[in-house]
RNA sequence: GUCCCCAUCGUCUAGAGGCCUAGGACACCGCCCUUUCACGGCGAUAACACGAGUUCGAAUCUCGUUGGGGACGCCA
């Protein structure tokens, strides 16, 4: 039989870290086996739910390249089947009308948790041999409840966790239909497992509960129980649970913050999955290695550190090309307008292995085509009279020297040498009057990169 | 409170009874390279939560304890 994963996220925030690893996972297994990929999104929140939201899940996605070969699907147009299946419940005795309001469920659960209980559902309307509802009341919407079976077990085989089994008379009767007619999460997401041919539910660890509930479900309606995986939670940095409040940013922040896909790609696989040693690897190693075998039944603590160090190995293999595109962007969202010289390609080759982010990368690139502005302080400490006449002797070669690295370096050699000066006495004023820092590659290659022009000039503001 | 889940270096993890004196990676520290800062190379420190079992033998199996997390909605 095919593989069927989906990935199926409501859509009342933007795409966060845990849901793009569950979204990962679902496709690479899909991927793994040939089979196929879905997206579903789950909208029937209808007060939180947002067409902005869904768009940012889409444009989380796309980003991370993880393409779905059916859907999106959006439950709230898939209403009138739910109704239906809903409907043959009832007809079957599978589902009944529940009156209890909410204001009386609140009291009934508050009762409960003052005895020490677990809030539930105590089936005041669940049909029962020598139960009498002749007492409708009048002018109550009810809702719709699915009836659980009260005795045995409901387990499954968790293909993270093992074995994971529930009393059935821990689970209460849930609502399957508002008293408004919509249909509920755990009933929707049943009917459309079922009619989506899903054989691979894998989802976050948050789901476990659900579980039970969705398989009894499933088994009243005669479909066939697909197989589950639960992913334990992504904790965040500083070991705390990841809320909206607290450290859940957006995967577009990563790009934002100057992350490369590749990067939180390969960072997140290894987060809760291994293969033996393997630490950097591409997506298509990942597809080809992934499994549900090796995934860790506890819970991650995200390590931007970690990101780091894999976002700035894959800075180093990226094409400069690539790079000075991605580099442009920030540039010019600065306002600073990328001159044909000094190719910012060039650039990007010299300093793209000293960096972390993308937008280290812009703040390196920035300075050779925005004028420096040098603190005093290190024009006072670095600008040495004893390095001054060696300055100006360089400044009047670089006016004629041959514009490559190695003759500039040449020619800066020539002239410590004739002067008596230490590399640094010269190279640390040059990398300030140039560049306005102190840490930068190689100063010959720094020179070079320039124009000719702009080196005298900046130059010669100082000396 | 009830139910469910989890537990190896600071962090991510390898580990399916002897291959473990517990391996790798990030971070940290040290050394080398060096024209500053990085990169790179080499090296060091660092963990089986605790207690009982089972077994000739347990990080691996069982039970308990402790600690952490999740769920208990007419949210998803």
């Amino acid at each position: 039989m095919s593989i069927r994963t989906r990935f199926a996220p409501s859509p009342t925030g933007y795409l966060h870290i845990g849901g793009a690893r569950t979204a990962l996972f679902s496709w690479a297994y899909a991927r793994k086996h040939g089979g196929t990929f879905i997206l579903r999104i789950e909208d029937t929140d209808v007060e939180r739910s947002t067409p902005e939201a869904v768009q940012a899940i889409l444009d989380g996605m796309a980003w991370l390249k993880l393409n779905y070969d059916e859907g999106p699907f959006y439950q709230m147009q898939r209403i009138e089947r739910y109704q239906e299946v809903i409907k043959n419940l009832l007809v079957q005795g599978l589902a009944y009308h529940c009156y209890t309001s909410p204001q009386e469920l609140d009291a009934l659960r508050e009762a409960q948790r003052a005895a020490g209980e677990k809030p539930r559902y105590d089936g005041r309307w669940r049909p029962e041999p020598g139960k009498n509802f002749s007492e409708v009341p009048a002018g109550i919407s009810p809702v719709v409840r699915f009836k659980n079976p009260t005795q045995g077990m409901t387990g499954w085989k968790d293909l993270v966790k093992g074995y994971v089994g529930f009393n059935n008379n821990e689970l209460d009767d849930l609502i399957i239909a508002r008293a408004d007619g919509t249909p509920t999460y755990n009933f929707c997401v049943v009917v459309d497992d079922w009619d989506m041919g899903i054989t691979h539910v894998i989802r976050g660890d948050d789901h476990v509960n659900n579980t039970p509930r969705q398989i009894n479900i499933l088994k009243a309606l005669g479909a066939t129980v697909p197989q589950y995986a639960h992913l334990s939670m992504i904790l965040g940095d500083d070991g705390q649970k990841l809320s909206k409040r607290h450290g859940a940013v957006s995967v577009m922040q990563y790009d934002e913050d100057g992350y490369l896909p590749e990067a939180v790609i390969n960072y997140l696989a290894r987060l809760g999955w291994s293969h033996g040693n393997e630490e950097v690897f591409s997506v298509e190693q990942f597809c080809a290695w992934f499994d549900l075998d090796h995934i860790t039944p506890s819970a991650a603590q995200f390590n931007t550190e970690k990101l780091n160090w894999l976002n700035q190995h894959y800075l180093k293999l990226a094409d400069n090309a690539r790079l000075a595109a991605l580099v442009r962007l920030r540039l010019e969202a600065r306002g600073v307008a990328v001159n044909a010289a000094p190719a910012l390609e060039a650039i990007i080759a010299l300093y793209k292995e000293r960096v972390v982010t993308l937008n280290e990368l812009a703040d390196a690139t920035e300075i050779f085509y925005v004028e420096p502005h040098p603190a005093q302080e290190l024009l006072d400490t670095h600008l040495t009279t004893e390095a001054l006449p060696a300055l100006r002797e360089l400044m009047e070669r670089l006016k004629t020297v041959a514009w490559e690295a190695a003759a500039i370096g040449a020619a800066i050699k020539e002239i410590i040498g004739k002067h008596g000066l230490k590399m640094p006495k010269l190279a640390m004023p040059l990398r300030v009057m140039l560049t306005g820092q102190i840490h930068t590659p190689s100063v010959d290659a720094v020179v070079a990169l320039f124009p000719r022009e702009t080196v005298v000039a900046r130059m010669g503001r100082y000396l």
